[in-house]
DNA sequence: GATGCTATTGAGTGTGCGACCAATAAGCAA
DNA sequence: TTGCTTATTGGTCGCACACTCAATAGCATC
């Protein structure tokens, strides 16, 4: 993949580097797991000697908890993306729950599975676990918000609704990792107003 | 803790001994995590060379397997026993209810969102999970249609509320290893025949 | 009390990890 | 062009891990 001939050294702006790493380590975590981001293969897959990551990231938990909240947010950004001119939200709920069913929510259901357990050992994830959870929650709730508003859904309390939405989407996402066959389709949470 | 004045050997019964490891790792298990369990981790808490380990369990993923299977086996015993003689399916899944709330749960939640996560690296581990998870359902499922049948529960199909009682239950889980504060009560699913 | 089986030990191997630090060179500014 | 800042390198250290294997000693059996 990269040279192993000759080393030659490329300086880079200190934010674009940084940037670069981080987005690195946000791919690794997505694809192999966030225990996979290490100094060594992150420097490997940028071409460069692993001291350069201690260097913007003196701890690697750090880039561990920087790697997930860039890869939660990305992915956020993707399932509830800002309202386009003229979209009802229940066209937006609706983009939500397509996406978040099927194999392809799979990587981040392993994300976040992942994260939940990791966080057991390392506080500056857990930190950031909680400010992503609270981030989908908000974003979540914030449609629901206005779509009761706008008559579209129908709820007694908006924010105890995103809740159970979550739980159960959390609760189908558990088996991201065992799961080899047929999901329980029977469960699936009904993508109507209610 | 132990001796290090002497080692004095004391030689076991295979399966004893056996049996003695495996509970050693699952109580290593529950209270610390799966990746704790290592070989010279439970031969310091049996008082034995890290190698007497080995010489069982050639494979140390065997005994983080063998040893999630018998956490989760004893757990599922404590949460829905053998029913006594004239207990009533309601007061059964009430006892289940009970004990799946509250914090005294969450040692359970971290155990099963632990094995979870391992299983996407370590096979053996994801056969247990897949087995247990077999049995959790399959002792729910089997209450349910007990409570159908004696017309103390109303569902059109026990197998599907059954997943769904255990999707929402995993759902809130989830957060065993995050949330510091008050938990989403909003949410709690309801205890009586439906 | 002697014998044999094997549970148990002790010591060692190799791997991958984070962290540390002095030396080096890229690229900007003067 | 010269010089300076600092991004980047290269090498090293210590730790924890699983795994291997020959040597040892409990203990049951005879």
């Amino acid at each position: 993949m990269s040279s192993r001939v000759q080393r030659k050294r490329i300086r880079k702006d200190p934010a674009a580097r940084r940037a670069e790493i981080v987005d690195a380590a946000a791919a690794v975590a997505l694809a192999e797991g966030l225990e996979c981001i290490t100094l060594r293969r992150i420097g490997e897959d940028l071409d460069v000697r692993p001291g350069l990551i201690s260097h913007y990231f003196p701890s690697a938990e750090e880039l561990v908890a920087e790697a997930f909240g860039t890869a939660a947010r990305n992915e956020l950004d993707g399932l509830l993306p800002a309202a386009a001119p003229g979209q009802r939200p229940t066209e937006r709920l609706a983009r939500f729950f397509a996406h978040t069913t099927g194999d392809a929510y799979d990587a981040i259901s392993r994300l976040w599975i992942n994260a939940r357990h990791l966080s057991r050992y390392r506080p500056l994830l857990r930190d950031r676990v909680a400010e992503q959870e609270g981030a989908w929650r908000g974003r979540l709730a914030e449609l629901l918000h206005e779509g009761v508003a706008g008559g579209e859904f129908r709820t007694a309390d908006p924010d105890v609704t995103t809740i159970q939405i979550l739980v159960v989407l959390d609760g189908l996402g558990a088996h991201a990792n065992t799961d080899i066959s047929n999901r329980p389709t029977a469960a699936r949470v009904r993508a109507r107003p209610w």
